[in-house]
DNA sequence: AGCCTATATGAGTATATAGTCATATATTAC
DNA sequence: GTAATATATGACTATATACTCATATAGGCT
């Protein structure tokens, strides 16, 4: 990343995939390790080990390494704010869009 | 957008962007129409109207006719909550890295 | 009507992304 | 040491994305 603009829409792009929003619901309540997040997203190990990666070169997610277990944790509480926040206007949209319908 | 993971996603990304954080930073102080934005964030006219529509079909954006001018704005506050919480995080590991560099 | 301005869109390209499968790299247990 | 487990990565594919240039559409003005 080179200017302001770009790391700060990496750090939300980290959040803008519905397997990576999958990882953070997860996370929510605390640390897991990959052998427990794959199964539980859905999604192949190898898969999900990118994703994670990527979360926690942007900013997003922690690690912490015990043996052979590497368990990863939201970072930064404003992770999932700003994932409850983004719930919200889907709730508001999707609100809004039922009148548009029943306006019809 | 199926399921709402898919669509909390979409809602997010629509903001995970450098020219889409651009576009919002300069409505946070009110609507512009699409001849002020797309000079005022240094990209064509065609790609400005892409990125505009696409906000505004995920909900991030709203939009008003006034003769031949097209007037967008921020649609729900929490578009710019979610922009400073990822702006806090930013600083947050900008500071966390420098320390890093000293502790070598 | 014709002309100008503002916005959207079709078509194309180059790059990024998410995903898969196979393999490499630890780390622990035996 | 070998075997087994956990995670990461190389190579590849298919699709999505951001972008450009040219053109279409629509509204206002004379």
């Amino acid at each position: 990343m080179n200017d302001t603009a770009s790391m700060h829409a990496e750090i939300l792009n980290a959040m803008a995939q519905p397997t990576r929003l999958k990882i953070i619901e997860l996370l929510r309540d605390g640390e897991r390790c990959v052998c427990e997040i794959f199964p539980a997203v859905g999604s192949e190990q190898s898969n999900t080990s990118r994703h994670l990666n990527m979360m926690l070169a942007s900013g997003v997610l922690s690690r912490r390494k015990d043996g052979l277990k590497i368990f990863y944790a939201i970072k930064h509480p404003e992770v999932l704010e700003i994932v409850d926040l983004a719930a919200r206007i889907m709730t508001h949209e999707i609100t809004g869009r039922h009148k548009l319908l029943k306006a019809v």
